[in-house]
DNA sequence: TCGCCTCTCTTGAACGGTCAAGTTGAGGCT
DNA sequence: AGCCTCAACTTGACCGTTCAAGAGAGGCGA
């Protein structure tokens, strides 16, 4: 038995309680002869009480089998959690296998490590939707978020109609959103994505392009993908791809070259291989003097799908058509794919602002990080009209 | 105001409380004139009460701000939390860079979403290790696993010294290990890596090889790396490299190759750059009759260095050299990296089979998932002696 | 020698839900 | 009519902590 020379506590533990049932506080309480509060203190304010006998309720603790003070109690008492929930627009799998997006989650983990707070993935179950209506949807919301435990959530790249946003205002929950979407009074972490965009369509034009294909991330959860007319480019509930693809056109038409011809095509996952089985046929069209010379791909994901594609044609790169692409993941592998031209952004940056600003608690704002456009061998001069 | 046509609840909710202090359940039951066990079921147990007073009731719950039933309150009275932990052995954020681990999570994050329960991941502070001793360092714990408000906990290839183990036992969390430790009377996830290993070091034995270099991942947590004694492999606390080396060793010795001769290189992080570099003089060793004719590496990421290194050396392979990695984790991307001889595991089986199991509520018992020789490439005879 | 302060520990009351066990009134069955 | 059942709601206790306030002992300066 640990020698104890404080007041002399009687009981010594092994008064054998039944170890059945959970032991609480109280019962060490009891069991080491002090009072509840003791017990806690030992536990969670060690200099409340002196040496000896916080090691002998420790030992009592232990001989018990107290497994430690129950979470759900102190988060009750004190009203904190110790940590954070993340909310994604995908499935949640899906995430994991996405560069952008594991870079993020990249940053969150280790701001949250230096907070010492924990990280709930919010498990959201696909295809919630605006618009439902029922009292229930938002107050009630989906169990996963109503049963999660969190002082604060962070809500990454959400389609502006999407569900998710209600239940997280109702359980009035501080709230960041990270690249979209950008509401009023809500904190926000991002980057200027029409800004970037134009920016990497204007070094194009630099070189001498003239004849483009947008590569598009999706424009709404709906999973409808191909060419997409002027009715779903105008309709996008993803921001984010919406202000890409502003930032193209801008470029586009301030350099006389008019959007409208400029063919988008939507891909419903950040997929290499569907990108490239939906950029082949334009790709293929036979003659020359009509086909692209350059791909706006707006991931590096897509834009490794339109290089597949262009291959697969038999075109080179950038020689016959270049392909800029956005994020900058590129796979720092072996060093055999294609560098690509692209835009850097700080993925894993934007995971640590938003955990701060969730720290922070001020409401509101809008935080946006720098990009840089990064130029690799993947784009070059345009192909002169002769070729 | 909502229709009402049950009893008659005369206090509509317009009797202003101060909307500062967060509305309880209970100040939602006095403004709708019903019980708080009525307010209750409005939201957990919609069957339980009329209709039409359900909406009133959620009315007024709207109407005071009520954030809905704290997810705290709930817990401790229920005693279940709705969600699970994960543990990593390396630093959170890196796991995130690992495709092992993310394929891990995915299926992780698949079960979790099936069964509706959310996934904590736990903040673990890196560079803890058991040995201690402190009372407080099992029974306190980290805070972040002491926080942890979670049904189960998974852990996910811990050395076997980690001190992450106690405090999970300590506060008696189902729990569930997966890939390593093994652990008597803890429910485990795995394959079986000694079988694998030696099934793969037979492909080369086959194909002829006789000379060797294994390409280890780290053997214990202490970040040293190169060259690893025997005395070092001996004291690995990492078990599944201890036993893919093993398995390596095993099958070599029983073709005749004396594995006291074959070098270990042991890396510290599973990461292409540092292979080559560690793995460089040894495949620059000028005669052909001496340089290693096979790489066994422990990894695809570390076999991927392995090529590099080898084609820097310029090596062809696997003319003048074999690659084998581990993992088939295949960058299924643009198609140009060279294919490798692996051993394909279900890394996301893997986390669909540790959240079964802590659902199943089965103390202890290993659960040994198939793993799968796959011939690429990067293997082929050795060369002959003349060569 | 007294008063006051500090250190150490105790007491009792929340925190905000859920659950088990009533209570009531309406309706069905014999 | 009388009895039983059932739906619809209420009552009171309880989950296991932390916190504010207080009490007793010992030390120290005045």
């Amino acid at each position: 038995m640990d020698e104890v020379t404080g007041p002399a506590h009687g009981a010594t533990a092994t008064a054998a309680l039944p170890v059945s049932a959970r032991a609480t506080l109280r019962d060490v309480a009891r069991a080491a002869g002090v009072s509840h509060t003791t017990v806690s203190n030992a536990f969670a304010r060690p200099d409340q009480l002196s040496a000896p006998l916080r090691a002998h309720v420790l030992a009592t603790a232990r001989a018990l089998g107290y497994a430690g003070p129950s979470p759900a109690a102190r988060s009750l008492r004190t009203g904190r959690h110790g940590a954070l929930g993340l909310v994604f627009s995908e499935d949640l799998p899906y995430a994991f296998s996405d560069p952008t997006a594991t870079q993020f989650l990249q940053g969150v983990a280790e701001a949250c490590r230096e907070r010492a707070a924990n990280l709930l993935l919010i498990a959201t179950r696909t295809g919630e939707r605006a618009g439902d209506g029922g009292d229930d949807s938002t107050l009630g919301g989906s169990p996963a978020l109503r049963d999660a435990a969190v002082d604060g959530v962070i809500v990454y790249s959400l389609a502006s109609d999407s569900a998710m946003l209600d239940p997280i205002a109702a359980r009035r929950l501080p709230l960041v959103v990270v690249d979209q979407p950008r509401l009023p009074g809500v904190a926000f972490v991002g980057i200027d994505d029409e800004g970037a965009a134009r920016a990497i369509a204007e070094h194009l034009l630099g070189l001498g392009h003239r004849r483009f294909v947008i590569l598009s991330l999706k424009l709404c959860p709906d999973g409808r993908e191909g060419i997409a007319d002027a009715r779903r480019t105008a309709g996008a509930t993803y921001e984010v791809a919406a202000a890409r693809l502003a930032g193209y056109r801008g470029a586009l038409a301030a350099a006389g070259v008019d959007p409208a011809t400029v063919p988008v095509v939507e891909c419903a996952r950040n997929d290499e291989r569907r990108a490239r089985e939906l950029l082949a046929p334009l790709l293929a069209t036979a003659r020359p003097t009509t086909r692209p010379t350059a791909v706006l791909a707006m991931s590096d994901r897509l834009a490794l799908g339109a290089v597949s594609a262009a291959r697969a044609a038999g075109l080179a790169i950038p020689g016959d058509v270049s392909v800029v692409g956005f994020d900058d993941v590129a796979v720092d592998g072996a060093g055999e794919a294609l560098p690509l031209t692209t835009v850097r952004q700080p993925h894993a940056g934007k995971g640590r602002a938003a955990v701060e600003r969730l720290g922070a608690a001020t409401t509101g704002g809008a935080r946006v990080l720098a990009t840089e456009l990064v130029v690799r061998a993947s784009s070059g001069p345009a192909p002169t009209a002769g070729r």
